[in-house]
RNA sequence: GCCGGGAUAGCUCAGUGGUAGAGCAACGGUUUCGUAAACCGUAGGUCGUGGGUUCGAAUCCCAUUCCCGGCUCCA
């Protein structure tokens, strides 16, 4: 560990050592240190307050006060057991034992009565802490996980000096003042409505003329590109998202279904209940379903979700994303090797039911519009193509002085089943992703897990004020969806040959950029995206 | 969705059981002085919503909506 992380890693276990004193039947997870701070997780069926806060501090500056030294003790498993069961903190480090891998060494630091397992390090003694503030209490789940028992997690921060810790809580402040929240409604940029929706973005005037420069911007780039406007409508039908496989596997995450008036007046008549009516929206006619699953070459439809076609509702969507719809333009017509790439481009707005807790301004939303493009091609066009994404990319983020951003590339996870497609063309795929980004010139990082469903992709990612993360741009690369709509052109063989699809968005979503954007800028935007042009003031001689 | 905190005038906030307040903004007037906030005045609120306790509720209790921080999630 980093000094500065000894410092904060150490600062959670005097946390830990001052909760103990406080309320001695707290169970401990764990307390590790982080980017801006510490924590410590606690299963405690006291509700920790804020006065319980001040008083866990002025408990953890007595144990700072003593001085105490860090010992650390290597063991056998055996003992680790001994030790956890002695100092009674069996419900979850016990299971934190068992994540030491055998042949490991099994270490535990003791800071005047508090003995906790832990690989280290620390400073060596507790008044090298000189400088700590708790800042909230939170839940959070043991392991990460939403099925586990949630438990209560203290935040605090730790810096070398009392000097860098008033800069930090400092810094944290000013940062307030650039929320894009805060200035969204000072600069009158947009507006959520109660009674519109959560997170759901009107964009006022002000706002509306800043998006229209972005988008009048980014429309040059595309026309440079060689790309294709086009316009498709808010919602689809259900069977286009069953094809796509949006549906049902994302159902969590969508506006449920719109049945039209007639099929929802002939189930209520026979007594359909509401789940027998989802289940009839959700279902699959057989035929639909051997098709998806030939293509796919797997049984991406179960047989339970087979349902004989009188009992199908085929109802409406709003769309959660646009590529069904450019697919469908592209399938439209026959398409020659000789028109490749075809590159479809649309601000076209979807909508996601994300879960409550998760809005967030204009950066986390259930209806936003993607600056999105979708470029059909051949095999050997994919590197090019991809390599002019993410230069649209880069004239986005460098027209505006974005620099503060991270790359990542997406790829699959090896245990998860939410992937379609054969392992085949996702290493494909990922290697042109991986080659794509390599001529960046900037780092990147391969993350498995973080592949869409169809394919991987290469993220740019920006922090907010508050140092969260959000993903802008990003470029997708996809042989799945082509296989499950069928897609072809004619090669030079004059035989039918297999597009690969590139899913693209420089932007991201106009709602999450210009939140972004916002607090980029402190609304002090440049001329050209400035709502207000001009102000006259009257000025004295004197 | 879960844990915690919150919601009083357009904005920022004060008000812990007894007649709803301040500053700024708005509007009217005065002034052309002022320019790192000119002066005087006016208007603006069923205290998020719905129940309950009480002689009496912004204040106490319950429910609910929305917002904020975190967790989970993010095609």
């Amino acid at each position: 560990m980093t000094p500065l992380e000894e410092i904060r890693h150490s600062a959670s276990h005097v946390l830990a050592t001052a909760i103990l004193r406080l309320f001695p039947e707290t169970q401990l997870d764990i307390g590790p240190p982080t980017e801006t701070g510490f924590y410590y997780d606690i299963d405690l069926d006291r509700k920790l307050t804020a006065e319980d806060l001040a008083a866990i501090e002025a408990k953890m500056k007595e144990v700072i006060e003593e001085n105490q030294s860090f010992q650390r003790r290597e063991v056998p498993r055996a003992e680790a057991v001994e030790i956890i069961n002695k100092i009674g903190q069996t419900r979850y480090k016990l299971g934190r034992l068992d994540d030491i891998p055998e042949g490991e060494a099994i270490s535990f630091y003791q800071n005047g009565e508090f003995i906790d397992l832990c690989a280290g390090t620390h400073v060596r003694y507790t008044k090298q802490i000189k400088a700590f503030k708790l800042l909230s209490i939170a839940g959070s789940y043991h392991r990460g996980d939403e099925k586990n028992k949630q438990l209560q997690r203290i935040y605090g921060t730790a810096f070398a000096s009392k000097d860098e810790l008033a800069a930090y809580l400092t810094q944290l402040e000013q940062a307030k003042a650039r929320d894009h929240r805060k200035l969204g409604k000072e600069l009158k940029l947009f507006h959520i409505d109660e009674d519109v929706g959560q997170g759901l973005i009107l964009w006022t005037p002000n706002g509306s003329i800043l998006r229209q420069e972005l988008q009048n911007f980014i429309g040059e780039e595309l026309r440079k590109q060689g790309y294709h406007q086009v316009f498709t409508p808010h919602i689809g039908k259900l069977t286009l998202y069953k094809t796509s496989g949006h549906f049902p596997y994302y159902k969590d995450s969508q506006f449920a279904p719109i049945a039209d008036r007639e099929a929802l007046d002939q189930a209520c008549t026979c007594g359909c209940s509401c789940a027998e009516l989802m289940n009839r929206l959700e279902g699959v006619p057989a035929a639909l379903a051997a098709q998806v699953n030939e293509r796919t070459g797997k049984e991406t439809i179960t047989p339970d979700r087979v349902l004989p076609d009188d009992k199908i509702i085929d109802g409406f969507m709003l769309k959660p994303m646009n590529c069904p719809h450019h697919i469908k333009i592209f399938a439209s017509q026959p398409h020659s090797y000789r028109d490749l790439p075809v590159r479809l481009a649309e601000f076209g707005t979807v909508y996601r039911w994300e879960q409550s807790g998760e809005l967030n301004g204009m950066t986390r939303v259930r209806g936003f519009t993607q600056d999105d493009a979708h470029l059909f091609c051949t095999e050997d066009q994919v590197a090019g193509e991809v390599l002019g994404c993410l230069e649209l990319v880069k004239i986005v983020l460098a027209t505006l002085g974005m620099k503060d951003y991270r790359v990542r590339v997406g790829l699959r996870s090896p245990d998860s089943a939410k992937y379609t497609g054969t392992d085949e063309n996702w290493a494909k795929a990922e290697e042109a992703c991986r080659n794509a980004a390599k001529t960046l010139g900037v780092p990147f990082t391969e993350e498995p897990g973080e592949a869409a469903f169809y394919g991987p992709k290469i993220d740019f990612v920006i922090k907010d004020v508050i140092g969260r993360e959000w993903q802008l741009g990003t470029v997708q690369v996809d042989y799945n969806l082509p296989i499950r709509f069928d897609l072809s052109y004619v090669g030079p063989d004059n035989k039918p040959h297999r597009p690969v699809m590139i899913h693209r968005a420089p932007f991201g979503s106009m709602e999450r950029f210009c939140g972004v954007l916002i607090e980029h800028f402190a609304g002090d935007f440049p001329v050209w995206l400035a709502p207000e042009q001009v102000r006259i003031l009257p000025i004295s001689d004197k």
